[in-house]
DNA sequence: AGTGCGACCCGAACGC
DNA sequence: TGCGTTCGGGTCGCAC
């Protein structure tokens, strides 16, 4: 599941390869992929070039001389380059021809990804982009950030951890590891977080996707013919996906609840609730 | 305003 | 074995 390093692995490896090429033919075979009106979709990128690739959150910006592309990746979502002649396979669902005979492939089982094509003045005005918060390694992101967005709500850190608009780029996986590493109860209010409970997120964020990166830059070595990653991260979770198996630190079985619908992983024993 | 929940998808994992 | 059912990921949009 891409998040927010992969993403940033994604744009990296893109850049490299099909920036400053002119697009000649956009084919789209799911149309509700696409948010934005398809037609405008096509005509606006026909001809045009991507001069970067930018990124906000788990969003990729592909930058042209009007418009802006915003792509998500969601669960699954992976971007290919391949010859033209390359027969289409069975979950590419958007094709981008270049004019020196390479194409650009969005390809996604679950049909779970989406993009929208938006006129770069409208970026700021952009949902999407509006509502982005601080990523885990922005010198911004402090205790006193968090404990002041905190203060207000009652609902399980947990949830709150996967609000985009507070820190930006944790999915759910990694809220349940974060927990774990800070050593906090997923159900814990938001509101009753201390300064060293909100340390140890932010350090435990770090740490993960530092992790994360580390697995990533192994796997996407290997797996050359994808531009997207996927875990080996897999093999280092501590908490996720692990029900009834024994916690690495204490041996007490994991447990697995929902919250806010999202199944939750946790530590009974590591991750008392305070009180 | 903030909060909660269903919808969107389909492959994998599970139950019978 | 094969069929049917359930689940899960991130985000949006709608209902309170």
């Amino acid at each position: 599941m891409p998040e927010i390093a992969e993403v940033e692995t994604v744009r990296n490896t893109l850049k490299k390869r099909i920036l400053n090429k002119k697009i000649k033919e956009v084919k789209v075979f799911y149309e509700p992929m696409i948010e934005s009106n398809i037609i405008d979709f096509k005509n606006n990128l026909l001809g045009q070039s991507f001069i970067d690739i930018k990124r906000v959150g788990k969003w990729l910006i592909f930058e042209t001389e009007n418009y802006y592309l915003l792509s998500h990746l969601r669960m699954e979502g992976k971007y290919f380059i391949k010859p033209t002649n390359e027969i289409k396979a069975k979950h590419e669902h958007v094709i981008f021809t270049f004019d020196d005979d390479t194409t650009l492939r969005y390809c996604d089982t679950r049909k779970f990804g989406r993009m929208n094509l938006i006129l770069k003045s409208e970026l700021a005005n952009t949902k999407c982009i509006k509502k982005q918060g601080l990523e885990p390694n922005d010198k911004n992101l402090t205790t006193t950030y968090l404990l002041n967005k905190f203060k207000t709500k009652k609902t399980p850190i947990k949830t709150v951890l996967l609000d985009q608009t507070i820190i930006s780029g944790l999915g759910n996986i990694y809220a349940n590891e974060v927990l774990f590493y800070a050593k906090i109860n997923p159900l814990t209010p938001a509101c009753n977080l201390t300064t060293s409970d909100c340390k140890k997120i932010i350090e435990g964020a770090n740490y993960i996707i530092k992790e994360a990166i580390k697995m990533g830059g192994t796997t996407i070595r290997s797996y050359t013919s994808s531009l997207g990653v996927t875990g080996r991260f897999q093999q280092n979770l501590k908490v996720h996906k692990r029900e009834n198996e024994l916690c690495f630190n204490c041996n007490t079985p994991i447990n697995n609840i929902k919250i806010g619908g999202r199944s939750t992983y946790y530590c009974p024993n590591c991750q008392k609730e305070k009180q």
